[in-house]
DNA sequence: CTGCATCCTCATGGATACTG
DNA sequence: CAGTATCCATGAGGATGCAG
């Protein structure tokens, strides 16, 4: 889940401009959370495990076909990730075979309103910045 | 900045239940434009950069100061993925010694707000994350 | 079905020294 | 001042095999 490695840091402060919504960060734990949980969003497969709980509680497998090119073993790490910080929940039937659901829990699903917004920026802004990166890479002579 | 081997990937949906904000990406191109973004906000360095450039235009060494922890390689490196993806400016004056300034482009400010949420979120909710980290750690018998 | 253990590769990122 | 070059440690993440 990215490097955890967060050195201390000194306070900061973003505001933006257009829309007046202000991130104060006053102090170095405050610095360590935004950068824990960027990291955490950040990862290759967090997010696209959170996509795929939105529609409701989904089993181990299920999961691994909704989500292309996730391998078991960082399905399982995600999945674990994301249930230590509360996000996803965990529910297993002692049955033959096995059954095991996973599910947002109210925290998950708070994170969704942010990433969501996230989400959308990226996808309004990926032309620019595809065109800023053929610009930059021509550029290159 | 992260891995970016993104696989292809089938459609899928995000909508928030609390707040109405929907995220929907329904082919392979956005969802690699969404991991795209989250996974350089996700690195370890570029959200600080950005948001030590919030307060106006800086050069090299004010940035290393303000960042605390950062190496110089890094600082450049991340510099240089923000000003190919069209987010930084770097303004060159050729004198001895040479200057060199950074400043935020109208889309870097752009990205401000949706990440200044993320960043709330993280401050508000960072608590609860640990308090469940605590429990999951604890319990491992 | 749901996972853990192992091995392997390669990218991230830190430390250090050197340059225009 | 603002980088580049090099070396190195660590960990993310894929492939495969085994287990309850």
């Amino acid at each position: 889940m990215a490097t955890v490695t967060r050195p201390a840091q000194e306070g900061t402060f973003l505001s933006d401009r257009d829309t007046g919504v202000t991130l104060e960060v006053h102090d170095a734990p405050q610095c360590m959370a935004v950068n824990d949980i960027l990291a955490r969003v950040g990862d290759k497969w967090s997010v696209r495990v959170v996509l795929a709980l939105t529609d409701g509680s989904q089993r181990f497998n299920q999961l691994r076909r909704d989500i292309p090119g996730v391998s078991q073993r960082m399905l399982t790490r995600t999945l674990r990730g994301l249930e230590r910080d509360g996000l996803v929940s965990r529910t297993v039937t002692p049955s033959v075979p096995p059954r095991v659901d996973y599910a947002l829990t109210a925290l998950g699903r708070s994170l969704c309103d942010p990433v969501a917004r996230l989400g959308n920026w990226a996808i309004e802004n990926i032309g620019k910045v595809e065109a800023a990166r053929a610009v930059f890479d021509g550029e290159q002579d």
